[in-house]
Formats: structure tokens, C-alpha cells, sequence
DNA sequence: CAAAAAATGTTAAAAAATTACATTTTTCTT
DNA sequence: AAGAAAAATGTAATTTTTTAACATTTTTTG
């Protein structure tokens, strides 16, 4: 995909002349969008067809079209390599890894959502009595910014980062009521007896966690989220942020599906809170 | 920077016929950076000065150029329509707005990010006696989720989303602990004045927050995160999780620091919640 | 070592973009 | 509302850039 990288690839099968033109152009690939095809041609010491038949080469139409794909390759976010922090990355290094690699799973986590499943929560959710988030570990951060989204919604909404006490509310659940279980690998044990217990008490039971992991099974919807396995760090980085992405996805459909009217409480919501703040002249 | 957005932007300012240069670019810009100038005049119904006026009126050189930039505008998951979601958006639309967005908002705070400050703040981290996580509202899950990290990493680390709570935690601190704020806005009055109880006990304050706020005012080390404006939804979202990503490359930075001995420790963690797990056979 | 094949360069033609200028449309003044 | 000025748009010519066709050189192979 990425002309850079296929050029490096490719390296050993360019003649001469084409290794020329693919060294200047590696060395100084901002130059080289800059350039025409006779700077070009000159810098690598070689003449104007052979930069053409150069870019051929690469499966481009010619050189505009060259330069429009090493122009995407070097577009802002473009992760050219985009691989695993390493020991001895510099922080520029590791901060810029990190980064890239959060957006490039934001990328495989959209494509992976089913719409439909989107559009039937939202749907259970604006008609839900109470609405329950509950998560452990790294998804109880995720539980816990849901509950700060979905209680300016005013409606009833349950958060707990403590086991038994998930337990309990979850047994005191009844038809209307949707129960959220959030979890990566939809393997933690005693999300999956929440799962069990809320829907023997007739809640609708919501995952977003991984397809076909024992949670899900357990779930009367999943949203599943396919994100690359997270790094070596043995830290959940990624998979946290697409379900916090997931849930702002979940809360935007809700307060669509109200109307206009509701997003007007919104607001006023949002202006309660100017009290406790310091004016914006102040700063 | 994002050409597409600069071409919404301005439309107001447009003439009647650089309008339909722009429908049509906007319309299908895939189509318009494999066109030549002429082909494009055809399709805008223009002549083709007026395509080369319009690309230099959005500060090309011309319009190779402008294709360029609109090449890298296109490039990667680059919303390119990073438009704020509508009234009567399907929930494709809005899902797939609200990940664009949120990828956008990302690449904006990573280039806004200095990481000498990082580095420093890193250096504080790894040799703090104590480190305390605190936020309000939405920002307090961030802050949970930062207590997660953390304490997998073996140091004393404190969290608490009560307001009173935090200010005795901030009473009792002394030289060598750190105490990280997080606000979107950092307007919010309690935690202005924690930073002052912290600082008063000798404690560094690092704040993740918006550069010149009054709580940037009242840090030792301030990592401010640029972020595009919240959209109307009246709720945090890009802020929120670009606040999430830069916890990760200070947790990041954290283990690296720390060396290689450090993260086998990391690893016998991770396994301890093993237990808590089902198998991954079951699935 | 010679013949064939591949690679590279030279020159010329084609395509594309830009400039200069003419014409039309719009805006403002009286 | 008429006419002048300014802005916008278009036409035609020029320049730049790219590509094609062919010639020459270099490399490979029997």
C-alpha cells in the first residue's frame, strides 16, 4: 500500500539507475513531491524516462500519479512505520508510536462495528428504564466515563467498579432495563455471571467485547470491536479507547434519537456547571 | 491544514463559479485529484483559469499543488468531511463521523504535544515517592483509568473523584510526590485550588490540561493538549480520549525508563488476573 | 567474443498548466 | 436607473511538464 515502504521493498529488483532515483527520493521525499520530472531526473543523475519508468515500475500511471500516492504516504498521520515501541525509543519516538498506532486501531475498530447492532442499542437504550455500565479492570474507566455521559441524559443510570455490588444491582434488575458489560477479551469470569444473572432477571444485556468470547455468548446484543492485538506492554491501550469511542458513538445516537427538545436540557445541563468554573476572561 | 476543511471553510468567500469547483471537489475529490485541470473545468462547468484561480485562492502554488495537498488530505483515515454531526445523520453517518473525528482529534494533540515536557514529566514519574491521579466529571475517568496503569506498575498511586477527599489527600503530601490534574478546560475551580494545596506541600504538579489556563498557571509542569473544540454535543469526547492517549505514552515512558527487569514484573501481573479468567479454549 | 536482451539516453511530440489579455457580469455611485 | 468602476470569468497563446519513439550504450548469455 504504501509507496514508501514498496520502494524499500523493491530496492533489489531496480537496475541501476532505478536505485539512483529511489535513493534521492527516500533521502528527501518532501523534495521529491516538490519536484518536477526534470529536477528530479537531474538530482538523481539519470535522464527524465528512466524517473518515469521508475514510477511505472511501482504500478503508478506516471509521475503526477507518483507523486500524488508519495504525498498520501507522507500525509500527516501516515504511521510509515508504524511499529512496536522499542527499548530504546527516544519519548519523540515512543510519543509519535503510540499515537499512530491508537489511531491506526481507531481505523480497524470502525470497520469492524456493525451498524445495525449500533442503531438496535440506541434503540433499547433511549426506551430503557436503567441503563447499567459495568466493567473491571481498564474497562471500569470505560464504564465509569459512560456513566458521567449517560447521566446528563437524566435518565437512570448505575455505575459500579466493585463486584458484589454489580451483583447486587444486577439481581435487582427487571424487563426494561439494560445492563452494559464492557470487557476486552469477554473473559473475566464474573462479568460473564453478571451477564447470566441480568438476564435471568429479564434485563437486556448489552456487551462490547470481543466476538464469540464467553461474554458475548452471554449477551442478548454484542458490539464487538476487532482491535489489533494490544502492544507487548501488557497494558489494554487501544482496545480502551475504540470502546470509549464506541460509547460516544452509543450517547450521539441517543441524543439524536431525542430530538431536538432534549439537546436543548443538554445544554442547560452543560451551563449548571458554569459556576464551578472560573470565567473564561480570567484565564 | 486539512485542505478539504479549509475548502468548506471558505466557501462563503468563494465566487459564483469557484463554488462549483468546490461542489465538485468536495462532491468527489477522489475523482479530482486523477482529473487534469481540464477535465475538472468541464465538470465544474468552468474554464480552466478559473480551477487554477481557485487553487491559489486555498494557498497552492497552483494545481499540481493543490492536488497534492489534497492527496494528503485524503490520505490515511483522514476525515475528510471531519463535519460535525447532523440531525438527521443515519447511524452510519454518525458512527463513522464520530471515529473520524475523534482520529483527527488525535493527530491535532500528538502534534500539539511537547515532548521535552513529556520526557520530563516521565523523569518526575519514575522517581516519585507517590503519584496521585485526580479530575473531575469527564476527566475523572481518565484519571481512574490512569490509577489502573499505574498501579500495575508496583508504585504507591492514589485516585479519588470526591472533592474533598482529593484536598486531604493533597494536605498530606510532601517533597518527592507528584500530583497529576486533568481538565479539559482547566477553569474548574476545586481543582485550581488543589493545585495550590499541592504546591503549598511541596509536591510537583503536572497538569494535562489547555495551555494558559488557570490551572496551567498553577503547575510546575504543564502538558497542554491542543484539541479541537468539542462538538455541539455538549459533552467531552475528543478531549477526553487524546487526555487517555497521552496517559498511555506516559505510562509508556514509565516502563521504559524503568528497564527491562521492571516490565518482566509487568508481565507477572498480567498473569495473575489469570485465574480470574476463563481459558481461552472455552471460547 | 559476438549476438541478444536489457537498460539508459536523446530528441521530438503531446499534454497540461499558466499567463496575458479580452469580455462579461456585478457592484456602486450619482 | 444609467453608467462607471471593479470584480469575475473566459479565450487564446505561451510555457512548462510529461511522455512516446527511437537511438545508443551496457549487460548478459551461449
Amino acid at each position: 500500500m504504501n509507496i514508501l515502504e514498496k520502494i524499500t521493498q523493491n530496492k533489489a529488483a531496480f537496475s541501476k539507475s532505478e536505485k539512483k532515483v529511489a535513493e534521492i527520493i527516500l533521502a528527501n521525499p518532501q523534495t521529491a513531491i516538490h519536484s518536477s520530472i526534470a529536477t528530479l531526473a537531474k538530482m538523481s543523475d539519470v535522464s527524465e524516462p528512466t524517473v518515469n519508468r521508475f514510477c511505472r515500475r511501482l504500478d503508478t500511471k506516471g509521475f503526477p500519479d507518483f507523486k500524488l500516492h508519495l504525498a498520501q504516504s507522507l500525509a500527516n498521520g501516515t504511521p510509515y512505520v508504524n511499529r512496536h515501541v522499542d527499548e530504546n525509543d527516544s519519548p519523540d519516538e515512543y510519543t509519535n508510536k503510540i499515537f499512530e498506532s491508537t489511531m491506526a486501531s481507531l481505523e480497524v475498530a470502525r470497520q469492524s462495528i456493525d451498524v445495525n447492532v449500533v442503531n438496535r442499542v440506541v434503540d433499547l437504550l433511549t426506551q430503557a428504564q436503567k441503563i447499567s455500565f459495568f466493567g473491571l479492570g481498564a474497562s471500569a474507566s470505560v464504564a465509569h466515563d459512560a456513566l458521567n455521559k449517560f447521566f446528563r441524559f437524566n435518565v437512570p443510570v448505575v455505575y459500579f467498579e466493585d463486584i458484589l455490588m454489580q451483583r447486587m444491582s444486577c439481581m435487582n434488575c427487571s424487563a426494561g432495563d439494560v445492563v452494559v458489560l464492557i470487557s476486552h477479551t469477554g473473559r473475566t469470569k464474573s462479568l460473564v455471571e453478571i451477564a447470566q444473572i441480568s438476564r435471568m432477571n429479564d434485563a437486556t444485556v448489552v456487551g462490547i467485547t470481543s466476538a464469540d468470547s464467553p461474554l458475548a455468548q452471554e449477551c442478548s446484543y454484542v458490539l464487538s470491536l476487532e482491535v489489533p492485538e494490544d502492544t507487548d506492554m501488557y497494558m489494554p491501550m487501544a482496545s480502551r479507547i475504540a470502546q470509549l469511542t464506541l460509547i460516544d458513538v452509543l450517547a450521539t445516537g441517543f441524543t439524536l434519537r431525542r430530538g431536538n427538545k432534549f439537546r436543548e436540557n443538554l445544554k442547560r445541563v452543560k451551563d449548571t456547571l458554569r459556576g464551578s468554573r472560573y470565567d473564561k476572561r480570567d484565564g
